[in-house]
DNA sequence: CAACAAAATGCAACAGAGTTGCATATGCAA
DNA sequence: TTGCATATGCAACTCTGTTGCATTTTGTTG
């Protein structure tokens, strides 16, 4: 962990290493934005992204850049672009976000909060001839335990 | 079906009713969007709505109005919103609404289109103690047939 | 029916997320 | 090291949705 200080640490290595084995350039930008997509749990916008990039010694990004670093990155598979309820887009690195395609979630209407769940995924239903299945999610909704109680109270 | 031509037809009333039973004014706008709703299978945009009234025989609605007018049905539970995946809001009726409830969809990375499956949902988890389930979907995505052959044949 | 207050409307201005055009800089393969 | 395809930076733009405020309409009350 230190023979690699000067300019990048093993996740940049490692973004580097798969931002080229999928044929792309691997700029500054598409490095950090990969790495930092590593690191993170789940999903994040844009405007979080810029934030972390500019509290992080390299500096700020152009928002534009960034917006095209992001596309780039997920017209190459690597991260995963999907609109959040508020209508803002939320990226997260690929291999993240095929580990929560493992379970299902309930998503609070109360406070709008996200819990992964234990319980694996049904079986797939039977789909009409020809179609092909890359992915399949369980989604519930409803209240959580704090905003159900809050409603009984209130 | 042709006594009440002059100023609305069954679903003008239906929607007049519906508004009206819940405490909120029964106004032009409001009647119209709920009853053009009522009349659709699946989700509109803002910008659909305005399009559809705009060639309806009574004529285009103020663009913010719009907007209102479906917020106020939104709160009152008789219109459903939700973000689709190019962060625009669809508007569907809630009667609508449930009956795509009752069963999983696909949706074809392809060309966006969905389908209705008919494989009925999968029992609901098991959640963390305390939470309320309100509802459940099942979502698939990948390739529908009409892509899936466009990509085999390249 | 007329008068009224609360609520809805229309218009203009604004805000946030994302996109486009174009001149300049840079990654990387030869 | 050089050359060129590709990425970047910046300004201007689009699209979806909101807000403020003066005016009109709705449903109610007398
Ligand atoms: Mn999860
Ligand atoms: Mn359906
Ligand atoms: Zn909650
Ligand atoms: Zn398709």
């Amino acid at each position: 962990m230190s023979r690699m200080n000067r300019r990048g640490s093993k996740s940049s290595a490692d973004a580097t290493a798969k931002i080229r084995a999928i044929g792309q350039r691997a700029t500054p930008g598409r490095v950090r934005v990969l790495s930092l997509l590593g690191t993170v749990p789940r999903g994040l916008t844009h405007q979080d992204i810029e934030t972390a990039l500019a509290r992080s010694g390299e500096g700020p990004m152009d928002r534009v850049t960034l917006y095209r670093v992001l596309d780039s990155l997920v017209s190459a598979g690597l991260v995963l672009r999907q609109a959040d309820e508020s209508r803002v887009f939320r990226f997260s690195a690929a291999g993240q976000a095929e580990a929560h395609a493992a379970h299902a979630h309930f998503r609070c209407d109360g406070c709008g909060r996200v819990f992964c769940l234990e319980a694996p995924p049904p079986a797939a239903p039977a789909l009409p001839d020809g179609f092909r299945l890359s992915r399949m999610s369980l989604d519930l909704r409803g209240a959580c335990r704090d905003c159900a109680a809050k409603r009984r109270a209130g």
